[in-house]
DNA sequence: CGTGGCTCCTGGCGGC
DNA sequence: TGCCGCCAGGAGCCAC
């Protein structure tokens, strides 16, 4: 699931859940989804203190605590976070849990254990350390055009380039250069005026809209590409049918008619 | 600098 | 029902 819009989506209901909540105990489920952090330091510094703002970088997750520094999350392939009351079922797959007072718990899921919590000091020093582009929902026109220009690679893998441009995956890359009627293949620099006009709104747009719709797939537009990524599909901007390729090991889905190469 | 392959993990699905 | 291979929305590493 997680990329930019789930992550957004994460971040907001750690905002809407858990700020200002006495921690009582953080407990570890699985070690090996922790990273730049132990076990004993994540426990100890977690145990009386309490998040009080979140950040969100490209597919990272940030909250800060009152005393000192920011968690890191992020979420692999199958990673989420949610607010579990005492009533409420426990998601399969927790690898780390917050206990707040009253039995109220932020857990945090991962099936996969692709995803990975951390530790940092500042977001800056994060942004730094992991190589980062510029957030895709930050990105101004001029410096997205330059981007392209100074690329040569194809506009999908260049959308998925997280030391670029961060925050867009798999699947909400085939979703822009649909928007964009833009072959995923199209090398960036070849694109004319038009076209990285295109794909900069393309791009902002579907994020956006994504937000807004939850980052639900059922929720999106009938226009959208995403719940028709199954090869043979039909297109839902024309009567021609979606095609799967693999792209740097990756499945794309795309329509050929409606984004010539 | 660019792509392709392999790796870390677990689980769901279709085919036999 | 069981087993097998393939696939899955991420990303780091290495070879070419």
């Amino acid at each position: 699931m997680p990329e930019l819009p789930d992550v957004e989506i994460f971040r907001r209901i750690i905002d809407d859940t858990s700020l200002n909540r006495t921690i009582e105990r953080c407990r570890v489920l699985d070690a090996g989804i922790l990273e730049s952090v132990s076990k004993t330091k994540i426990q100890s510094e977690l145990k009386g203190n309490a998040f009080e703002e979140t950040a969100r970088y490209g597919k990272y997750a940030l909250a800060r605590l009152k005393k000192g520094e920011w968690m890191t999350l992020h979420f692999g392939m199958t990673g989420f976070v949610t607010f579990v009351q005492a009533e409420d079922g426990m998601p399969k797959h927790v690898r780390l849990l917050i206990d707040f007072d009253g039995e109220n718990h932020l857990a945090y899921d991962c099936t996969r254990k692709l995803g990975k919590i951390g530790w940092t000091k500042d977001i800056d020093t994060f942004v730094k350390k992991k190589k980062l582009g510029v957030d895709a929902l930050d990105v101004t026109y001029d410096a997205f055009q330059k981007m392209l220009a100074e690329n040569r690679s194809g506009v999908k893998s260049f959308l998925m380039k997280q030391n670029t441009l961060c925050g867009i995956g798999n699947v909400y890359s085939d979703e822009v250069c649909f928007q964009a009627r833009i072959h995923p293949q199209k090398e960036t620099n070849g694109l004319d005026k038009k076209e990285s006009r295109k794909l900069y709104e393309s791009m902002k747009s579907v994020l956006e809209t994504a937000i807004e719709r939850r980052a639900d797939p059922e929720k999106m537009p009938e226009k959208f590409l995403i719940s028709h990524r199954k090869e043979d599909a039909d297109c839902p901007g024309c009567n021609g049918k979606v095609h799967r390729i693999k792209i740097s090991g990756r499945s794309a889905y795309y329509c050929p008619a409606c984004q010539k190469s």
